[in-house]
DNA sequence: CGTTCGTGTAACCATATGGTTGTACGTTAG
DNA sequence: CTAACGTACAACCATATGGTTACACGAACG
């Protein structure tokens, strides 16, 4: 029985890990797993500009990994935590194909005999 | 105790992810998982010329996910698991985060009493 | 009401990416 | 030895990326 996951389409994992293969963006991502907070709040961490911040929260909103929901005129940036585990689940495919790889070896030597 | 696993540098992660954000790089790690091959065979599969599969899999290579060792006048790829195996440690510590911040609102609440 | 705050967006720049073609070079098959 | 094969690499191109500054706009404080 296959685990039915919402299926990503290539151009889903293609963004996940895009957004992902970026150090600001993973301290983003971290941050507002720890507490979710506004746009501005997130710009004042770093030794950039606030729209080059606005930038990589777009890169993570476009892969879904955070939202943002309007509070008054703060914009507030939560964590998907769902998508993650996606990304996670998609690694884990990789493993097994290499444990089937490995089965496939063994029942090959085993057909050969000693 | 924590695991100890051979720490990654904030560009050793880029290049996970990065590699890992495009297609073909990822079904070429798919393929040479389930079996180990020339990059000229890789290439063969898909609809791009011979030099641009080459430049996917020297980005492969850069990320450590395979590596090439030289057979004749073939140079065949191998998966390296192990860096994928990082990958997915790495995304299990953003669960993590999310648990021990669970914990702790929790940890809050009981103190704030019924 | 005006002003400040938080945000969005556009224009711009340097560099990286993903693709191409062409050329060079060592290795192996005949 | 020669030809073909597998690979490496350089030059080139269009587009994307990650950053900047400047400006526009709606919400909220006073």
């Amino acid at each position: 029985m296959v685990t039915r996951t919402h299926e990503l389409s290539d151009a889903d994992v293609d963004a996940i890990f895009h957004a992902l293969a970026d150090r600001t963006r993973r301290d983003i991502v971290a941050r507002v797993i720890e507490r979710e907070q506004s746009v501005s709040a997130l710009a004042e961490r770093y030794a950039m500009s606030f729209a080059a911040v606005q930038k990589h929260v777009a890169v993570l909103q476009k892969a879904a990994l955070v939202r943002k929901e309007r509070d008054g005129r703060q914009q507030i940036v939560h964590a998907e935590l769902e998508r993650l585990r996606r990304a996670q689940q998609l690694l884990d495919r990789y493993e097994q194909l290499w444990r089937h790889r490995v089965d496939r070896i063994a029942s090959i030597l085993d057909e050969e005999g000693p």
